[in-house]
RNA sequence: GGUCUCGUGGCCGAGUGGCUAGGCAGGGCUCUGCAAAAGCUCGUACAGCGGUUCGAAUCCGCUCGAGACCUCCA
């Protein structure tokens, strides 16, 4: 079997995945900042280290899973007198800070639960780890990578890149940032322009504050992730994700800060999930090109023509690899829909499967799972894997005509397999298959729909073409159409 | 302006120095009372121009185009 490989964007390059302690994973992903909703492209990143979470745990790994909720210290523009995130919109909407926190953090967990996200094992927030981020500031001030200035203290970026590539992550040089910068306008305490805050002294009317050594005052948004994957993870831990748009100055303001405080870069290894595009364009407020989770869900958008389910909505997501620009638009996810029905009627199909054949095949399954992983094993290759899942609709398609194709071991594995792959790995929902409603009000279609098709199956003996005719076109004029097939018929809902 | 990424058939989207990606759409066929559904099957693409090579869509250079981050501007 093939080995795991990751891309490590520090190194540019496909590395061997060797975890620090054997058969242990952790995982570090930086969260959402919690004031406002959620928007797609940070559902797609989220989707891609869900699978990179599931792929190992697939492959035998104790994972622990960080993922952080920035609820502080985010702020809306790097200026020195830059506003908190979340300060600025309690203000906005007449909230106490925390309110907003709340409410967005709810709209985030919403969401991951409607796209069966997993929950990480663990979820810390800024505001919580206020005391580690100040003792890992008192750190880089006695290390002497970190200077107070006003009742603000920043990380020393000069002095810390004579010795260190600063710049490293993000393929930046120091002194081409340098030239490339100019002065903010002489107010700033900062000693260059690229020093960034480790702890902002907080302004009268600053709302979000704590007591420091320094004065009252907030974390820098950086801090935080460092602070809290050193205390949950470890020193050095294994793997830290992102979007990519984090890589600079996030990131790279995070290996400084972990370097500098512990002497070890944090992560062995940086993934970087790449952007989401809407009909080709970034999705941007300003220009109305953007689509949120709920909207893509409820169809209630001018960019799309229905709603999609979250299934056909992370089967859309893992046909693109994590790294590349991933376009949403509504051709797409039709064509997505409809691949991923066939694919959730043939798992039926193999599911219903009434034994016979030989006991083994002329597929051979156990190349085809080998196939599968290693697929994933090529960074978490997912459209791969989808492809030769898609071969696998062919098999066991095969195998209804001819039971020789699977075999009855073969068609037990390949199910097994499949329903790994699917529910397991892709995350998909076992009963989204048809998108169609669900519990009771499911039960009560059924059972109506059951007395209106054996009618027409009466009037189809008899010959009665108008009456099986009119029923057919009268349940596709409500929306159900009726799919004839050699077993009798079923329905479907036409959205 | 800087750094980086990318440009694949009607659409989405993998991959790669020589061997079919896959999905959707489209053509043909089978099944069927008709239709739909379902199944089978076909299609030879890799921005442009040079270069390296026995051979490049895959490597190198340039051009054009797109995107990300930063900067600039405001």
């Amino acid at each position: 079997m093939s080995q795991l490989h990751i891309f490590d964007s520090h190194q540019g390059s496909l590395q061997p995945f060797r975890p620090v302690q054997e058969g242990h994973v952790g995982l570090y992903v930086c969260g959402p900042t919690v004031y406002s909703n959620v928007h797609l492209g940070n559902v797609r990143t989220f989707l891609s280290f869900d699978l990179v979470f599931r792929y190992l745990q697939y492959q035998g790994y104790k994972v622990r899973y960080v993922r952080n909720i920035t609820d502080a210290g985010h702020l809306v523009d790097d200026a020195d007198e830059g506003e908190d995130k979340v300060g600025a919109r309690a203000k906005v909407e007449k909230l106490e800070p925390m309110e907003i926190v709340q409410r967005y953090t709810v709209d985030f967990h919403n969401v991951m639960r409607a796209f069966n996200t997993l929950p990480p094992s663990i979820e810390p927030t800024a505001t919580g780890h206020i005391v580690e981020q100040i003792a890992m500031t008192q750190q880089l001030i006695a290390n002497g990578w970190a200077y107070e200035a006003n009742g603000s203290v920043y990380f020393d970026v000069e002095t810390y890149s004579q010795t260190h590539p600063y710049g490293e992550l993000s393929g930046r040089n120091i002194d081409e940032m340098r030239s490339g910068t100019r002065d903010l306008d002489g107010q700033s305490d900062k000693r260059s322009p690229l020093d960034f805050a480790l702890w902002k002294k907080a302004s009268d009317a600053h709302i979000m504050r704590w007591a420091s050594p320094w004065g009252d005052g907030f974390p820098g948004w950086h801090l935080e992730c460092s602070a809290m994957s050193t205390k949950y993870l470890g020193e050095t831990f294994d793997i830290h994700g992102g979007g990519m748009d984090l890589k600079f100055p996030h990131h790279e303001c995070e290996i400084a800060q972990n370097k500098g405080a512990t002497g070890c870069g944090g992560a062995n290894v940086w993934m970087h999930a790449n952007m989401l595009t809407l009909n080709g364009k970034r999705m941007s407020k300003s220009t109305g090109n953007t689509l949120l989770p709920g909207e893509l869900l409820s169809g209630d958008s001018p960019h799309l023509t229905k709603g999609y389910s979250a299934s056909v909505a992370r089967f859309f997501i893992h046909q693109a690899h994590y790294r590349s620009v991933l376009d949403f638009s509504d051709e797409a996810l039709q064509a997505a829909e409809k691949g991923y029905q066939r694919l959730t009627h043939a798992l039926q199909t193999l599911e219903k499967r009434v034994g016979g054949g030989p006991a083994k095949g002329t597929f051979d399954v156990d190349a085809w799972q080998e196939r599968c992983l290693d697929a994933m094993n090529n960074d978490f290759n997912s459209p791969i894997l989808i492809a030769h899942l898609f071969d696998a609709v062919k098999a066991i398609q095969a195998d209804q005509n001819d039971n020789s194709h699977l075999g009855q071991e073969g068609a037990a594995a390949l199910l097994g397999h499949m329903r790994a792959w699917m529910f397991e790995v892709l995350g998909l929902h076992p009963e989204s298959a048809n998108s169609t409603g669900s519990g009771s009000s499911q039960k009560a279609l059924d059972a109506a729909m059951h007395i209106v098709l054996d009618a027409r199956r009466k009037a189809r003996e008899q010959k009665d073409w108008a009456t099986s005719d009119a029923i057919r076109d009268q349940l596709a004029a409500g929306g159900i159409q009726v799919k004839d097939g050699p077993d009798g018929s079923t329905y479907s809902i036409q959205e």
